[in-house]
DNA sequence: CCCAATATGTACTAAGCGGTAAGTAACCCT
DNA sequence: AGGGTTACTTACCGCTTAGTACATATTGGG
């Protein structure tokens, strides 16, 4: 029986950090998207070869998939935590406003990969733009549950249309992705989060 | 003094009909964004060779510029009449129920190209990508003129801050695009615009 | 009926693409 | 110190990319 954990691998060490290497890729894929990546791109940005990226990754496809897993842990890691607030109302606020300060930081690139990553794409990248496709699908079913949730709470009134809510949710924070991307400011989209609570039932 | 106009034409024929041809190649450009489509994507659909292509339209970056001037002047034709609509209310309806028809209309790509075609691109297309985020501006820029005329009409109330309320609607506006592409269907992106204009002063 | 002008089809270019074979270097264990 | 194992470097593969040279075909006008 072979040992588990990552102590004492056997053979030449890695010389370089698979996780940072994977935080450039995945900053390389957040700006230029999947189709607008080139291997080059990628390899010189995470400072590896070739062999290296498709030892350590395994492919172009593989590696964007790993890198979107990145960021839904750290860039983009306002999501699950506004989901947790005690009030729909809330959850909404703080899905907004993390939003409105995630999508146009300035010290990453503007808006969403999961997004712009592969919106519209060759045939060749039509698994990556399915798999970004389910990722916003799951996003927006969460929010549902979180709603269906408040109803039987008593939090929202039983006469709302939940789907509809979660719906409308999405669609503002998925606008707010192009939103950034068109060159909003932080404080631009914390009104227009402020504007689109007005449409939410409390 | 040559004689202007079309008539007359000296030498062969054009063997297609450019504007079938543009309409085309948009198609291409619309499914498969700009770096995602190649030249013999757009060969093969607009049913012409290479050489007949560039003496027609340029190179494929002024063939996608063509195709962006007539996707604005027929498939999202619904834009600029909503914006004659006689109040600021009328027009963030009519704006928004045409885009829910539009952008899920199953006749056509879902979403809308001057979104999705280059949001995310290589630096090959980094002229295209500003063209359309320029294109967007310019879109809400009419939408920010529309309700500031709407103020000094009196049709708003003075109180109200017309820019935010412009990018609000541009930002659902561009995220109801991105639900379309999600699969959303014309009668849940109707359901969204009807919440949204609940965030709207009457 | 030939000429000027334009379009077309074929065949080509140089460069870049994603991905890999093969040899060498660095580590652990015995 | 040697063997097993893994990673790194270099050089390459076949293929596609955007774009073009050139010869041929088709028109109107003199």
């Amino acid at each position: 029986m072979s040992a588990v954990g990552s102590s004492s691998p056997v053979g030449r060490p890695r010389a370089f950090d698979t996780d940072t290497a994977l935080e450039k890729a995945l900053e390389v894929f957040w700006r230029k998207g999947y189709d607008g990546t080139s291997l080059s791109d990628l390899t010189d940005a995470m400072g590896i070869n070739k062999p290296s990226l498709y030892a350590a990754f395994g492919n172009k496809e593989q590696l964007f998939l790993k890198a979107i897993e990145k960021y839904e842990s750290r860039p983009c890691a306002f999501f699950l935590p506004a989901l947790e607030k005690p009030t729909a109302y809330e959850v909404a606020e703080h899905m907004l406003y993390g939003a409105a300060a995630n999508m146009a930081n300035k010290d990453q690139p503007q808006g969403c990969v999961v997004i712009q990553g592969a919106l519209s794409c060759s045939e060749a990248a039509a698994a990556v733009k399915e798999a970004l496709i389910n990722r916003r699908l799951e996003g927006q079913q969460k929010l549902l549950q979180r709603f269906e949730r408040a109803k039987a709470e008593g939090d929202l009134p039983a006469s709302v249309d939940a789907e509809t809510l979660a719906q409308y949710l999405g669609t503002v924070l998925q606008g707010m992705a192009i939103q950034a991307n068109n060159g909003a400011t932080p404080e631009q989209l914390q009104r227009v989060a402020k504007m689109s609570l007005l449409a939410f039932p409390r």
